[in-house]
DNA sequence: ACCTGAACACCGTTCAAGT
DNA sequence: ACCTGAACACCGTTCAAGT
């Protein structure tokens, strides 16, 4: 009973691993198979195909490092810097983005979709909440929860696009979202 | 000399069809090869590898699809209506965006990188430039560059990501764009 | 119930052989 | 110079056979 079941997370939590690293298209059964101590064979017993091992270490990636962040910020009770602090978490992710962009691009797989639509539900869901708290009426809150999703989104995918134009740390860094957070709540 | 080197644009435009409809992970020789007419073979003798072939249709889509849009809005001059109608172009998108989300998740490719920061470049000058002739200085210009940029982005990702929350077309889309352009243009 | 290893399919890549 | 078809490597998937 001890080390029962252990293989599906164990594989789950190497297929997310390399997505960190490379994006979805990253994640190889075969390339796994070494790391978690098992063959395809074993793979195949515990999961439909490849795409339900991406599922699963989606779902991981969904439960740690989304619900878990939102969870944390939600008790800030000022609204601005609730929404600040999430804000870091974009500057600071270790991942820049991949899994956000890798989502995006495999968009096609409804099973993926469902994750993008889920987490990006949840977050917006977290922005428009401060922007309620903030004052603004329905329609107001919800123009400025999709300007502020894409500002967020902007945080991950700038450094790459545009190397250098954002500055990762500092008081630099920390002026540019103080102008983001002041357009944002701008009357 | 009437056909001469005509394969090698045929396959780029066959791949450019491909990324369209299914991203950069949907270019396979195999399957392109039927289309084009011409052996698997016959293509290594065109281009070094899948790589390549992806470079080029790239190419032709940053040449037809991405300069020329910059071209046709430069001559626009009124500054704000110039941004707005490359927002617009980002909202009637066909391919949704696919291709820039396909550039960021495949940025681990140096090639593919540099086309991301190329188009990115040319497109972020295009907004600063607007910027500059609506009064801003320098660090503001860039400031509100990102912030644009950002939003642009937008556009391509959240009809994805959150579905029904950006009206596609209309009065309603047409009154965001009116809010998103005076928050970004807002002194 | 869970795992292995062989087998097959698919596709990227190479190459000897053709024209 | 350009193309073909066979061959190989890699990896997803299946499955008969083991424990």
């Amino acid at each position: 009973m001890a080390t029962e079941r252990l293989h599906p997370d164990d594989w789950a939590r190497a297929a997310l691993a390399a997505i960190d690293s490379g994006g979805i298209g990253a994640v190889s059964v075969e390339a796994l198979g070494p790391i978690v101590g098992a063959s395809k064979g074993s793979f195949y017993w515990h999961f439909a195909d490849r795409a339900a091992l991406v599922v699963a270490a989606l779902t991981m990636w969904e439960e740690t490092r989304t619900d878990a962040v939102i969870r944390e910020l939600e008790p800030i009770s000022d609204p601005r810097e609730r929404l600040r602090r999430l804000f870091d978490t974009a500057f600071d992710d270790p991942g820049a983005g991949r899994i956000e962009s890798s989502l995006l691009s495999e968009r096609d797989d409804p099973a993926i979709k469902n994750v993008l639509v889920r987490v990006t539900k949840r977050r917006a869901a977290f922005m428009t909440k401060a922007f309620n708290e903030l004052g603004f009426d329905k329609r107001q809150a919800g123009f400025r929860t999709i300007a502020a999703y894409s500002a967020y989104l902007g945080l991950y995918s700038i450094p790459q696009s545009l190397p250098g134009a954002l500055p990762a740390r500092g008081r630099t860094r920390s002026s540019y979202l103080n102008d983001l957070l002041d357009m944002l709540i701008a009357q």
